[in-house]
DNA sequence: AAGGCGGATTAACTCAAATCAGTGCGGACC
DNA sequence: GGTCCGCACTGATTTGAGTTAATCCGCCTT
């Protein structure tokens, strides 16, 4: 595998072998590169046929609103990741998607997608691959949310994202950068902000991380990866399935 | 489409218009049928080489356990519906999958369901389909978990059920027969069995849905779905995208 | 320099849901 | 016929997290 190819193609390229043509048609999904503003989402639920993007770089968050007002953040999404693909499948946004920082991303159009797919089958299982990793992380979260209290749902989830970022190279087992707010952090753990805050204070003063000014720091990396139970294997795989 | 294939098949072809031909690489996937007896788990996390199956009659539900023996239920299965998918795609299962009733399943192994993708690639986008159903719902379950009280969520859950059962024909607006106990309720919603017991009293008194002896009987849907904030078209799409 | 604003922080109070501790019932098995 | 056992059901009590209401700080705008 090249080392000149696109994060999201680096994804692909671990799970499935690929070759230079798939490459090609992979790089080639991506040539209209667009960005985007801090704060104004760049989709909403219920929007018909809206396009696709594989996010090249910044955060973004897709959510979900309640008529209450409360909303529940679902994923958050970082370089490599795509944005909105079930909105191309369904022709109809199920959610909405934010850009916490500014983003620059890659539309991609459900013709091509589907394009691609046809030409090369192989892709598509990667595609397939892909959207079972997110689908993978969204139940954990989902088991985080339903079973874990306070504490032990925001370790797990800074360990999780930790992986996630060391993954494209944005992180490693000291720390990482991090924009999100302690709103968007209590809208994405299901509790308030308030508590958040209180229990982001309570890991700090249990010597565990540190999660101030933006940045995620692991004070006591084993310790909180007890605490949490986290499974550090978990975004892993045995390798390239297909070969 | 004809009327003789399995529900998973007219599932798929109500997505991607189907040939014949595909059909048959489809009905050709689950020829080995087997049964399995209520309660005896078919997978557990971190086996190796898991069989993905396709249900064909009976109840099944997927979960997690945690160290702390506390378990959440990610989803139920009905007729229709993968087993495992993700496990054949990761070569490890991420989770334990328990039979609820007696059930038929066809197994689908690995290398079929790849050799189906490279030899017919629209069941690949077909089955990409399917699989990004199965995020949606379990991402309108972490919504529900996240920010829904007790009682919404469990409202919401017996209506989610419910079209979803409809869909396959085996229930009405009327309500539908359902072989969950209220431990198993509690577990999917992240609630305790008590307090199922008590939100499903509630409701009963509030002459909304009565759930006893093995039925779900709704008692005044419209007032449900207002309760529960029902989005009555999230489990529909618009027809095939691929013609 | 003055105000406005988003975000972090804290304390006091409230409340929804968990836990604990039972009762009752029907069905399976000996 | 008796005794498990799983499941539904209930009251009393506790607790984890939400809510309300402040203060503080840095940053941007005018």
């Amino acid at each position: 595998m090249a080392a000149n190819h696109s994060p999201f193609a680096k994804k692909l390229g671990a799970f499935v072998a690929l070759s230079g043509a798939e490459f090609e048609v992979l790089d080639r999904l991506h040539s209209r590169r667009k960005a985007f503003a801090p704060g104004r989402d760049i989709a909403h639920e219920g929007q018909k046929d809206q396009a696709a993007f594989i996010l090249a770089s910044g955060w973004a968050c897709s959510y979900k609103l309640l008529p209450s007002g409360a909303r529940q953040i679902v994923d958050f999404q970082i370089p490599g990741d795509f944005l909105g693909l079930r909105s191309v499948l369904f022709r109809t946004a199920d959610h909405n998607i934010e850009p916490i920082t500014r983003i620059e991303a890659s539309e991609v159009l459900a013709t091509d997608l589907l394009d691609a797919f046809t030409t090369t089958p192989r892709l598509a299982v990667a595609v397939l691959w892909a959207a079972s990793r997110d689908e993978a992380m969204v139940v954990e979260h989902l088991v985080g949310i339903g079973r874990r209290d306070a504490r032990e749902r925001t370790a797990h989830f800074l360990l999780e994202l930790g992986a996630r970022l060391k993954l494209v190279g944005l992180g490693t087992t000291a720390g990482y950068a991090c924009p999100l707010s302690q709103y968007r952090l209590a809208d994405a753990l299901g509790l308030s902000a308030v508590h958040v805050n209180r229990v982001l204070r309570e890991l700090r003063e249990m010597g565990l991380v540190t999660f101030q000014q933006g940045k995620v720091i692991f004070d006591d990396f084993e310790g909180l990866v007890k605490l949490a139970d986290f499974d550090k294997q978990y975004l892993d795989h045995d390798g390239p399935l297909l070969k």
